[in-house]
DNA sequence: GTCCCTTCATGCCGTATCGGCATGACCGGA
DNA sequence: TCCGGTCATGCCGATACGGCATGAAGGGAC
């Protein structure tokens, strides 16, 4: 039942042998002191120190008092220290979910961001589909996603977006398809008119699907759509075959199958990845991954965007933007 | 700095996800403990709950604190325990020292029954010289003694005697000797007269050497005196050899080599052993020990004497009282 | 939408606890 | 014997604590 204050008070004269130097030790009066050991005494119903007018000394209770009585106090500042690590978004843990298409370069720079700069807090991250994102949010089970083209109106009240990253788009395509030919390093839209295109469904997540075929209707275009499922590389079975191209975000150019390449779309469109979040109510842990996500963005300039738009090139590795500090962490096949 | 109480509060409200029953449990007024709560989180600067008017939940810190916190309880707990432990005895340590003369029964009497009654306190037991015994319990260096024939006027002021057993003193003789033929089942002292006597110097312990002279002496006997050195058994040698006898208490029976008698003394002549503490400042486990010992001593009979009055034969185990209860535990081997 | 009930927060007050100051009691050493 | 050092005690003001009355807010029933 007994608080710290008196055993702290008592280990200070314990150690002290001496009321006086222990009293100063703690900024307090002799007296007060003198007290309180006396208190904790009459509460404990036990003797801890033999007093003389010259010497302080603890019976065997006080010495196993004063043996034992530190590792509690530390016990007690460990916790609070822990209390305010959990507290000020050092130490704790955090949900993220993502789509396949951040899978390949947003997500996994995240994750390393949040290794380097809040290693105490677990981050357990899954790949979900764009509607299980935002209803795990909304109800709760979710902290953080990370979605393509999501659009504010379509969401639940509670959910709020954060913009990380304009991604330029760009089609994938196999490199013995008349449009690669040649040494072709972009692709205009305009000539994906007619061609068979993969998309997932429209209803797995309609703000993207309506991006892409504006892109397309922007230059005059309508391609033939041939659905997908979620499974991304077995996916790319027509295309590597010549039968159909797809397009996807730059980051979509890391882990393509040998034999396709990712040719930029010109002029340059792009799609928005947003973080979604709840509105309110963010954990420290949350709020600390949101300003690493912030920083991420920033130092891989994902906002400008004005490194993607650079990108011309097929078969040159720095038009591509690939140089190692950009591409070295992360560990994908591709074909340039 | 925090304390436990404001621990405490936080648990059972985090417990109960509920200031009211919370605080019902904890016997305090609902406003009471909200404000208590509140003071934590504001001495941590951690918000901890989140309070809507009709949910408590806890924050991350919140349930870090709501995990890690009952252990911190239960370690004060734990300690406050302790400490009661050593302050009533149960737990603690006593130093014991003893002459050769008490190892072969009274002390691991004692230890036993310590060992039986008070297994949390560890005795460091310790064969010591007689003087020795004295000065260190008067030094504080030993809590407490046991010793023979000690007598209070010749101790100093602040060492205290307590009458531990009063012993039947016989003589040692062997088989072969003429005083032991024909099946004697005991001695007169008068029969020593002029034989050599195996005794410690008279400095060792001048009360029990006087002692001893004095039991010869009222029976009109002179024995000559032999001194030996303070190892027990190798100076049996000349007593095994006929060509001295030499007088021990009831418990020197034990552990007589091959060959040797022990004939009690009669008329019955008595030596008494004492234990010896420091007058004041008896630590819990040193009162624990005194209180024990006077136990066995009754259970034993060591005061009365009665047992060991009625000693009178040789070759006959339940005559001398050697009978399983008492003999069973010392491991000793004697003859008959 | 309105009312009501439950729940937590706030204001105010009496009491207990705590610490400071002045002083007393005791002991060892010069 | 006196003096210095040490711990204990008495008294007082400040702070902390808990209780009571009451307010504010949100969910549920109708």
């Amino acid at each position: 039942m007994s608080e710290l204050r008196r055993l702290r008070y008592f280990l200070a004269v314990a150690e002290e042998r001496n009321f006086t130097r222990a009293a100063e030790r703690l900024h307090i009066a002799q007296p007060a002191l003198s007290r309180q050991v006396r208190e904790l005494e009459r509460e404990l119903g036990v003797e801890l120190l033999v007093r003389t007018t010259h010497k302080v000394e603890p019976t065997e209770a006080g010495r196993m008092l004063l043996e034992r009585g530190p590792a509690l106090l530390d016990a007690a500042d460990s916790l609070w220290r822990g209390v305010r690590a959990f507290a000020d978004g050092r130490m704790g843990s955090v949900s993220l979910g993502y789509g396949m298409s951040a899978g390949y370069e947003t997500a996994p720079q995240l994750l390393l961001a949040m290794g380097a700069e809040a290693p105490g807090i677990e981050v357990s991250a899954r790949v979900m589909a764009f509607a299980d994102i935002v209803d795990s949010v909304a109800a709760g089970t979710l902290d953080v996603g990370l979605v393509r083209s999501a659009l504010p109106e379509a969401l639940p009240d509670d959910v709020e977006l954060t913009l990380l990253r304009r991604e330029r788009q760009g089609v994938v395509i196999s490199s013995e398809h008349p449009l690669a030919a040649n040494g072709a390093d972009s692709i205009d839209p305009a000539a994906l008119d007619g061609l068979k295109l993969l998309l997932h469904p429209r209803t797995h997540n309609p703000g993207h699907y309506d991006e892409i075929m504006e892109i397309c209707a922007r230059a005059g275009a309508r391609p033939e759509v041939l659905y997908r499922g979620l499974d991304f590389d077995a996916s790319y079975t027509p295309v590597a075959s010549g039968a159909a191209v797809t397009m996807v975000g730059y980051s979509g150019r890391i882990g393509l199958p040998s034999g396709l390449l990712w040719l930029p779309v010109t002029p340059a469109a792009f799609i928005e990845v947003h973080l979604v979040t709840r509105r309110e109510n963010h954990s420290p842990a949350v709020k600390r991954l949101l300003r690493v996500a912030e920083e991420t963005s920033r130092q891989h300039n994902w906002l400008t965007g004005a490194l993607e738009e650079s990108v011309t090139g097929v078969g040159n590795r720095r038009a591509l933007g690939l140089d190692g500090a950009d591409i070295g962490a992360i560990d994908g096949a591709y074909e340039v």
